[in-house]
DNA sequence: ATGAAAGCGCTAACAG
DNA sequence: CTGTTAGCGCTTTCAT
């Protein structure tokens, strides 16, 4: 009986209707993604985390990109809640905004976030050690005899942009040596402004012998820049970035860079959500997973030339 | 009165319950995107241009991507159709195949294809002329003085693949040659398959003077190929992509390339979509729009060497 | 075993 | 203009 039910849904394309099912099950089986606009392959590496993460298609990703969290995280927490989402995964900076986790609790919406750099102890955190990620790279270009190294620094909203530089400083500190402060720009993970600020590096004298740049983008423009004043890399200066984005393997030459897993971190984010979601009982309980960083040793560093 | 209820609702922080507005509604407001493991910068276009048609925040955005439609159409359309979604965004090749139109006719979900290239008179079609931007970049090539040049075709299973191809071959035919067949290889836009088919095209004998790809990630790859046989480009040979994607940008030297609106494509075909979604009468009423290409000339393309 | 009924949270239609 | 009620499509509970 049961079976001749099921045989007359499928024979007639039955298919519940998922509201109603919502309604009764007090939940709307829609997960929330958001973002602010990072580059391209950072976006579809978050996402297709999550996705790999939902595919039995119990659950749906919804994606809600939002601008200038910082100024208006109260807002975001409205878009959020009037969605109806069962929960969100945050990355990077909404996953920083104290006001916009405020909000979420009080609302009891569960969230998980991907990479925060502040209040690590709330919610469902899944991390990357930014420090010693970044103390790698900066280790790696001061041995190879780099001491005149620029710095190109992300969006200074972006927590990650702090980790990364106290990487660096460590790095430098335990060289013996300190960061020159006049060879500090700020970019904003964009292309084109981090041109703009590798050309203002590089025309400083003496010129540095090394770019860190905070992530692939930035760091592919500095390559750029180098080219359009007659140097070469890695012969003249040395590349650095951050990320292992596609155009690091694209660029040429290869960018030494580290690989973030943003991937597995978002697919133990979304993994994590649903465990709180379906477990009841402890939904919103904090915890904590640190994912490890990997330094891409490629064709873009070398030591500095002879001279200097 | 009425002020007082929503004073009270702000001061609760209330939000009504959506799945009961959509049971009562019986519409979900969610609309779906499809697509099939392309180039990160193209999925975030596509997204993007969709999210800024769905901004006012009515309805959102679920993103579904899904592999190897063309081997099981219908499962794609079980999928979608699982989804409760209000409609669904198509791009290739999902948008090209029959058996999930007829799947979702069948059940009444509106649709809208992003730049199909069969059964152009099926559904909201949302398209760019592929044979006249094929013919564009051929003859920009030719008129150059190319002669001996390479194609690096996409998948196969992507119909667009054949609308470049034919416009490459009326270029040819206009211009008073013919397509070397020999000087013909296939690829699946990835840059590692690109790569890999680049030089074999380059170890023909006499060499191609140009290599024309049917994506940007295919064309940077070929660049690729070109340096790591000492080959200058475009000196030594010149090079022409498809897209205008970032990577087109970033690549050095910049590459010639055509830009195909896909963002402007996608608000179109998502504005589309919810007009019939939202004025209930002539719902899926076929309706055709054609966006422009664009060929833009950069770096990557020269004359032929003096030689040849 | 099968069938009937209540109710999820909301809106729309109606009565007061 | 305010207040009441029926019902959207489903699941779960309870009675048969």
């Amino acid at each position: 009986m049961r079976k001749r039910v099921k045989e007359a849904a499928a024979q007639l394309d039955y298919h519940p209707n998922l509201a109603a099912q919502s309604l009764i099950a007090r939940r709307s089986f829609l997960i929330g993604l958001t973002y602010e606009r990072p580059s391209p392959s950072y976006v579809v590496e978050l996402q297709n985390g999550a996705l790999g993460r939902l595919e039995d298609g119990r659950y749906r990703l919804v994606v809600l990109p939002f601008n200038h969290v910082a100024s208006r995280p109260e807002e975001l927490g409205r878009l959020l809640l009037r969605a109806g989402l069962d929960g969100v995964l945050l990355a990077p900076p909404a996953c920083d905004q104290p006001e916009l986790l405020d909000v979420l609790e009080r609302q009891k919406l569960p969230y998980a976030r991907v990479t925060p750099h502040r209040e690590l102890a709330r919610g469902i955190v899944v991390t990357m050690d930014e420090v010693a990620a970044g103390h790698a790279v900066a280790t790696h270009l001061l041995s190879l005899g780099h001491r005149r190294i620029g710095i190109i620094l992300g969006d200074p909203s972006h927590a990650a942009s702090l980790g990364r530089m106290e990487g660096y400083r460590r790095a430098f500190a335990e060289a013996g040596g300190a960061i020159d402060d006049r060879l500090i720009v700020t970019g904003d993970f964009t292309y084109d402004v981090g041109y703009r600020v590798a050309r203002t590096l590089l025309a400083h004298s003496p010129r540095p012998t090394a770019i860190l740049a905070q992530n692939d983008d930035m760091a592919v423009a500095a390559i750029a820049a180098a080219r359009d004043l007659g140097l070469s890399v890695p012969g003249d200066l040395s590349v650095a970035g951050f990320d292992n984005s596609e155009v690091s393997r694209t660029a040429w030459p290869q960018l030494t860079t580290v690989n973030q897993p943003v991937r597995e971190m978002a697919w133990d984010a979304a993994n994590r959500l649903i465990a709180a979601l379906d477990g009841e009982s402890n939904s919103a309980a904090p915890s904590r997973h640190d994912h490890a960083h990997e330094l891409l040793v490629r064709a873009s560093t070398a030591p500095p030339p002879p001279m200097d």
